[in-house]
DNA sequence: CATTATATGGTGCGACTGTTTCAAGAACGG
DNA sequence: CCGTTCTTGAAACAGTCGCACCATATAATG
């Protein structure tokens, strides 16, 4: 008996948390201004989420699903080719829209160089990419498991990335990838 | 009249500090911990720099410094060929020396995705490749003034940096590398 | 009503942060 | 010696941080 549980609330909360982090970035995120700004208190964040670091985790993996889900939305389940294929996740990735993604990529991975024990599972978003891109790139690649052709392609991806977000010139970085393309054809 | 200033002192002491961010990362630094491992105080620092903010801006300039010192070093002033030459830049950056220079590098764009008015200069981190590269990627490029064979050769670098330092799987990226020097030359 | 469980507000603790203030020490010239 | 300038230590300030403790409110069962 008792009062019932309200594991939605719970769910709400890591939403709008996911939103507010994807906003403004996971460097300074801290509890009070967080909680501010989704219209609770830290008490009700360190009630629902235990800690801190498991509200992160919370959040980390509440985006990497939503990422995730646009991205199977988007991409089409057989490209007409390895270079259809490829300018179709880097439309995707590079989109504006993408942005808030792209930095809290970023963000992980820089603070994954010096705190690794904090992200058990990162080597696997890279490794992930692999059977889904040897299969799309399989007519330019070396086998079926061939997983230097998508390491090569996902580097190029987030070398671009990288560019993009600091430079902002999104014609020379697109050119590049054009250019890319005509090497993986010949 | 009047004692004279000291200037080696906070030649020395940024000396040191670059050691130090160089090995604990950027991301968790404190001026006390930082002046206890410099055997100085937190009222020194700012007594030298000024400010936490002004103390970081020259540790980097520093860092970069060094950096641009090794480079220049280690390869060679006319390689025999691209290929030779991307390989030189591979087997320099990806050496574990310069690991700590890496994780900077990638902490320090990390932290300008949230705070781009910090690093003013950080395009030219990228764009100031272009000349050097462009010179010996002329065979392989479509002109005197390409800048997208470097902006793909330099996305491939840090893309594959990123991998290596979030998988540490050194042979699958230099299988990548081999790739990509493949494409090149056909 | 009482009981029992969850939900929530308020408050404060201890440890940090960058920075400032005040004072004293240390090295020079006259 | 004095005066001047640079250097340095100790302490405090004002703020933030994650988090814990305690009381109370709320909603269910009996």
């Amino acid at each position: 008996m008792g009062r019932p549980p309200d594991p939605a609330r719970r769910e709400a909360t890591l939403a709008r948390a996911t939103d507010y982090v994807l906003a403004h970035g996971l460097t300074g995120l801290s509890l009070r201004p967080l909680a501010e700004a989704l219209g609770t208190s830290p008490r009700m964040l360190l009630y629902d989420f235990g800690s801190k670091q498991e509200l992160v985790a919370a959040v980390l993996a509440e985006a990497r699903r939503r990422g995730a889900v646009r991205l199977a939305e988007h991409l089409p389940a057989r490209a007409a080719s390895p270079e259809e294929y490829l300018r179709g996740i880097w439309a995707w990735m590079s989109a504006p829209e993408r942005a808030p993604f792209v930095r809290l990529f970023f963000e992980v991975h820089a603070d994954g160089l010096t705190h690794p024990e904090n992200y058990p599972d990162q080597a696997e978003a890279i490794t992930g990419w692999f059977p889904t891109l040897g299969a799309a790139f399989r007519e330019v690649g070396t086998g079926p498991d061939d997983t230097v052709t998508p390491t090569l392609v996902m580097a190029v991806i987030r070398g671009l990335l990288f560019d993009l977000t600091t430079t902002g010139d999104r014609h020379r970085t697109d050119l590049a990838l054009d250019r890319f393309c005509e090497l993986l054809r010949r």
